[in-house]
RNA sequence: GGUGCCAUAGCUCAGUUGGUAGAGCAAUGGACUGAAAAUCCAUGUGUCCCUGGUUCAAAUCCAGGUGGCACCA
C-alpha cells in the first residue's frame, strides 16, 4: 500500500527543509498543504521554498493560483487527491507538507460535499447581515436550520453566514449536508509533527519576519496593495503592512504586529494538532530520526 | 542645587468624595466542514516603589526616602 507522509507543525518550525530532505531521500515529490503558498503573487511573506529547493524537488500546489481567483478547501481536496493518486502510480512514498490545518485534515479525512455558494447568494447574505446585524442573522439561521443553530458558534458570523447561504441556495438545511463521514483513502497516512520549545519557536518566528523584511517583503506587499480587500490577502505579513500603507500605524509597529500575528498563528496551529493523537512528534533537528522512523513504518506496511 | 509631575499586572495605563484593584495589548487554553495565515470563545493575586504617620479603614490623605521625567538655575 502506498504511503503519504504528512509533515506538519507550526509556522516557522522548519517543515520545508525537513520535507525536502525527506523527498530527496525517497526520490519523491512534495505536495503542499498551505493555503497561502498557493498564490503565485506571494513569495516572501508566505515563505515559499527557494528557487534552488523548488528545483531540487518537484513541488505541487506551490504558487499555482492567482490571488484574484476564488479558491476553497473543497477545490483543494479534489485537485490534491487527484494529483496524489496520479503520482502514486510512479512514486511511493509521497510527502504532504504544510501548516494549513484544515487542508491537511481534508486530505486525510475528506470533507463533506456541500454545494458551492454562488457569488450572488454570498453577496446577498453578506449585505443582509451588514444591514441587519448579528442577532438578526442568528434568528434567520434559527428559522432555516434550528438543528445547526443549536450547536453553532452564534458569535461567529462567518460560520452563521455560510450556513445561511447554503440553506438559502439549496432550500435544504445546512445540517443535511454535514454528514461528517471520514473518507477512506486508498493510501496509508503517516503523520510526522515537528515542534520545539515555545521560546525557541517564537525566537525563530521573530527572526524570520526580520529576514522577510530584509528580503523585500515591503515591496512585495506594496505590489499587491491595490487588491488588499481580496480574501487571499487577508494574510499575516500582508495585512499588517497594508495598515502601514494606509497610514494607520508606523512601519515598526507593522513589523511587530506581523511577529505577533505569526506567533498567534503558530499557537493556533498547535491547538489544532494537539487533539490529533496520530501524530508522531519530532524536533526540527531530528531529520535522521525521522527518516529512520519512516523507513521502519514503511517496511511494516509492505 | 531648586521647583513641578509621575511610580498600580510582562507592557501602556484606569482607579470617581479613603472601604485591600481593572481595561487594552501581550501571554495561555479552547472551538473549528467551501474565507482556515480566516473567524470565534474563554482565562486577570499584583510586595498598588519603600518607610513611617493620620484613620475603624490608605493604591487613594500627610511626611520623609528612593527612582524616573520635565522645567528653572
Amino acid at each position: 500500500m502506498n504511503t503519504l507522509i504528512v509533515i506538519l507543525g507550526p509556522t516557522g518550525v522548519g517543515k520545508s527543509a525537513i520535507s525536502i530532505d525527506l523527498a530527496k531521500f525517497y526520490s519523491t515529490d512534495i505536495i503542499s498543504a498551505d493555503s497561502r503558498q498557493l498564490f503565485r503573487e506571494l513569495t516572501i511573506g508566505t515563505a515559499v521554498p527557494s528557487p534552488g529547493e523548488l528545483q531540487a524537488v518537484d513541488h505541487h500546489f506551490i504558487q499555482s493560483r492567482s490571488i484574484h481567483h476564488y479558491y476553497n478547501v473543497s477545490e483543494y481536496e479534489t485537485e490534491a487527491i487527484e494529483r496524489i493518486n496520479e503520482l502514486f502510480k510512479t512514486k511511493n512514498p509521497l510527502i504532504l507538507t504544510g501548516g494549513s490545518m484544515l487542508y491537511i485534515d481534508t486530505i486525510c479525512k475528506g470533507i463533506d460535499e456541500i454545494p458551492t455558494v454562488t457569488p450572488e447568494i454570498r453577496q446577498e447574505v453578506m449585505d443582509w447581515h451588514r444591514e441587519h446585524g448579528l442577532e438578526a442573522l442568528q434568528q434567520r439561521l434559527l428559522a432555516l436550520d434550528p438543528e445547526y443553530y443549536a450547536i453553532a458558534d452564534l458569535q461567529n458570523s462567518k460560520r452563521l453566514l455560510h450556513a445561511v447561504e447554503v440553506c438559502q441556495m439549496t432550500g435544504q438545511t445546512f445540517t443535511s449536508f454535514r454528514t461528517n463521514t471520514v473518507r477512506e483513502r486508498p493510501f496509508r497516512i503517516l503523520k510526522i509533527g515537528i515542534n520545539q520549545q515555545r521560546e525557541l519557536l517564537y525566537h525563530r518566528i521573530n527572526q524570520r519576519v526580520d529576514q522577510m523584511m530584509e528580503a523585500g517583503l515591503l515591496e512585495e506587499a506594496r505590489s499587491v496593495y491595490p487588491y488588499k480587500d481580496l480574501n487571499s490577502l487577508n494574510t499575516v505579513g500582508y495585512k499588517e503592512l497594508f495598515s502601514y500603507f494606509d497610514g494607520t500605524c508606523t512601519l515598526d509597529e507593522a513589523v511587530d504586529l506581523i511577529k505577533r500575528s505569526s506567533r498567534k498563528y503558530a499557537r493556533k496551529q498547535l491547538t489544532w494538532f494537539r487533539r490529533d493523537h496520530n501524530i508522531h512528534w519530532f524536533e526540527p533537528d531530528q531529520v535522521e530520526q525521522i527518516i529512520a522512523f519512516t523507513q521502519a513504518q514503511l517496511k511494516a506496511t509492505k
